[in-house]
DNA sequence: ATCAGATAATTTGATATCGAACTATTTGAC
DNA sequence: GTCAAATAGTTCGATATCAAATTATCTGAT
């Protein structure tokens, strides 16, 4: 190619260019600016993208996006036998009602969940898991959680804490 | 609708369910598990989706996406006159090449950028900023800079530098 | 020198998303 | 009680993404 080498190294490609290297390019292109709340967002959005890599790794276990895995632990965790809305499901996940349609359809193509309507207001719907879903959720939030626990097992319980804490004033 | 009230109150609309009720509500369902990893992932997740929401919204002031204002930094920071192919832009920003000819056809429309043929290498291109793309980009990366920086007011230098390397610590 | 294989970018086909329009109900002001 | 407005869910139209197939070009082993 051209001024080639470093858009493919299989090392790096899971991640794009390193932080300290932006930082730097912007250093000598703008030295009138601060670059160092880039250092801090690059660092939170790539620790974000190894983490949902690993939760999205575990939903395809059960062969599931993490679309679906996101639909399924939501009403799993709600209780046997508990149902929510379409409606009530977009909004807990930040997801437009149409999408979530789009969702339930595959869901419950799959056996996964089911649309009962709601005899008190003949517009609405319960989403309810069938036993199947609900295996399936049972199964997959445990190695789910052991999957989160591994990408956070270099961290100590204070460690944790800490973080915790400083993920909570970000944009507060 | 039926067990309704919290799909849309606009205060929360925006987040999801509140993390400290899905802990809870995971306690209840599975006592067997240690649902903790999930207040780690998820705090970072909303942090992520917070810093996210606000540096989207400054791309927007120049009309751009999340995905456009990439491209211009990108190409920015390698400084004035420098090319990237559109495949080392790809690797850079972990995308696949098909979804940046997709940028690019897009930001070439809007005369951001231009698509400049390699007289070496008749397969390859070289994008480069138009004097437009590269003043857009400068304004975009000062207040840029400004928006991230106010998400990270409420913290001093010390915890900055605690979070990013609490945050490297995640998935190494 | 040739040609099989690698590579750069694009096109294609399948999905997933969103916002807006739509259909069917319910609610509430009168 | 009636009917305009609100609400639940779906459908539609426009995009954006990815993986696979495609076209054009280059590289290297022979």
């Amino acid at each position: 190619m051209s001024q080639d080498s470093r858009a493919k190294l299989p090392a790096e490609s899971a991640q794009g260019a390193p932080l300290e290297t932006i930082l730097q390019q912007w250093k000598r292109e703008r030295p009138d600016l601060d670059p160092s709340p880039m250092a801090v967002c690059g660092a939170l959005r790539r620790a974000n993208d190894r983490v949902r890599t690993a939760v999205e790794g575990n939903a395809a276990k059960g062969g599931l996006d993490g679309a679906g895995f996101d639909v399924l632990l939501t009403l799993r965790r709600q209780g046997r036998g508990q149902t929510l809305t379409p409606s009530a499901l977009a909004g807990e996940m930040m997801l437009s009602t149409s999408a979530m349609t789009n969702r339930l359809d595959r869901l419950e193509k799959r056996g996964l969940v089911e649309r009962r309507s709601d005899p008190k207001d003949r517009r609405s719907l319960k989403i309810a898991l069938t036993a199947d879903g609900f295996a399936l959720a049972d199964s997959l939030v445990t190695s789910h959680l052991a999957a989160e626990e591994e990408m956070l097992a270099p961290l100590d319980r204070a460690e944790r804490e800490d973080l915790k804490r400083l993920l909570a004033k970000i944009g507060a």
